[in-house]
DNA sequence: ATACTTTGAATCGCATAGCAATACCTTGTA
DNA sequence: TACAAGGTATTGCTATGCGATTCAAAGTAT
């Protein structure tokens, strides 16, 4: 079914095991062994072997009760060997943290995989607006200022792509789940070199976005400077902190 | 010869794919295949294998220059699915970013994981220090305040174990690698609720941390607060906010 | 209590997925 | 042009991972 074609090189049980790690989420945070049998669609026997064999690894463990089972700390790991290694991560990180301090906005880098982008560097100011993202969030292009100017870094060709992959909710009831208005928004981005977005991922969140494309290693990605609707405009974030957070984006980029 | 004992559950071929990831790190950032081999000690077959696997699955690319493989920022994912469903991140967060803001010190929650701790949550106020640790990042039990007030909750054994396994190292000037007078330094913890530590994985840092035990999950750890020497000493330290530290936790496991 | 259902753990032959070795390219170097 | 070194592709073998099945335990209902 799911088998593509034969690839001699493809190790089948590592997928199988990354899928079995992927059923777990903040709505799925314990799971016994039958759940994850009819989540992954494998067989009982399977589920029981990958869900024994990460739990040896560390990966997984059983929840306080014994039956389930639920995601480690450990899964943190090799992760965050990726934002110590990265360099674009650590370029951006004091600027990011500086940048967030001086405005008391949140501040983010991440980095476009896929059809999404994954939050890597995030800096919270004292304008809380939490939303419990964080360092490996991934989030939609459609409805986020990251997305927008990430996708703006893209080719025609892939951009449509992307935009056709999305799954558009109307997550508030500002969203933009028209596919021509945001491919506009997103070309709009390429030209002016910043993207501003209000209301489209939660409400009160008013996020400016400046792509960042580092050549050294061929990744696509954003800046973002969020902040709470109830502390500012659009105009006034523009008008303060544009200038500021381009000429972050060039330090960054140099 | 490694593989312990014939075991009918367990799926090597896991084992294996964590093994490549886990040979990627910030001193190892980009990896030839033989590079790989070399670190792994698998045959250039199975190398090849598991770094082409795990690049069609997103978790390795190829670096710019096409030559070697690197970590991808989807590594990131896994762990963040964690630290999204995760209870007691869930709650301590408010009160690590506000204890942030208010000391303008970084503020981290660690979790014990085998002989390290983990860090699930961190906010760096103003004074920066930052040394690249990030959420996800393991830490010595020893020469860290959070990993000394972590393994203040287990019981003599286990504290002896992990002590045993530790690989002390002379990281500053100042860092103590006598066993039992670390130890005696964590029997005081048990004791007063809270440890202070100074220039004992980097210099200037001054970090005091109290113990966490999460009952529901049965997890343990630590909150810490760590600022610069430059800005404090360890008796105004504890002065202003050892009380807060305090009441924190306690408010974190309510 | 006793039967019935559901879920998790252990067992077992079978087929195939993953193995190492090898051969085949490709690229840089002398 | 030959050589070396690292990367890519192929192949035959067998151990590994497979699903089915059985066994055990815990929970529900009668």
């Amino acid at each position: 079914m799911t088998t593509e074609k034969k690839d001699p090189l493809y190790v089948q049980s590592v997928e199988k095991a990354f899928k079995v790690l992927a059923v777990f989420n903040s709505q799925q945070r314990a799971l016994s062994l039958t759940d994850v049998t009819k989540l992954t669609g494998y067989s009982k026997s399977s589920a029981q072997r990958f869900c024994y064999t990460l739990s040896k690894l560390g990966y997984l463990r059983r929840s306080a009760n014994h039956s389930d089972f639920e995601l480690t700390a450990k899964t943190t790991e090799i992760g965050a060997r990726f934002i110590e290694s990265n360099n674009l991560v650590r370029r951006a990180r004091p600027y990011l943290h500086s940048l967030s301090s001086k405005t008391e906005g949140a501040t983010t880098l991440s980095i476009l995989d896929d059809n999404e982008v994954i939050f890597v560097s995030r800096f919270l100011g004292k304008d809380v607006l939490d939303t419990t993202v964080t360092v490996g969030s991934r989030l939609p292009i459609y409805c986020t200022a990251s997305g927008r100017a990430a996708a703006s870094l893209l080719d025609d060709q892939s951009l449509d792509q992307v935009l056709d992959a999305q799954t558009w909710q109307q997550r508030t009831p500002e969203t933009q789940i028209d596919i021509t208005e945001v491919r506009q928004q997103i070309i709009a981005c390429r030209e002016q070199g910043y993207t501003l977005v209000k209301n489209q991922y939660v409400m009160s969140d008013l996020s400016l976005a400046v792509p960042i494309y580092d050549e050294q290693s061929d990744l696509r990605g954003a800046i973002n400077l969020a902040v709470t609707t109830a502390n500012y405009d659009s105009e006034q974030l523009l008008d303060q902190y544009l200038a500021l957070l381009q000429s972050t984006a060039r330090a960054i980029n140099s």
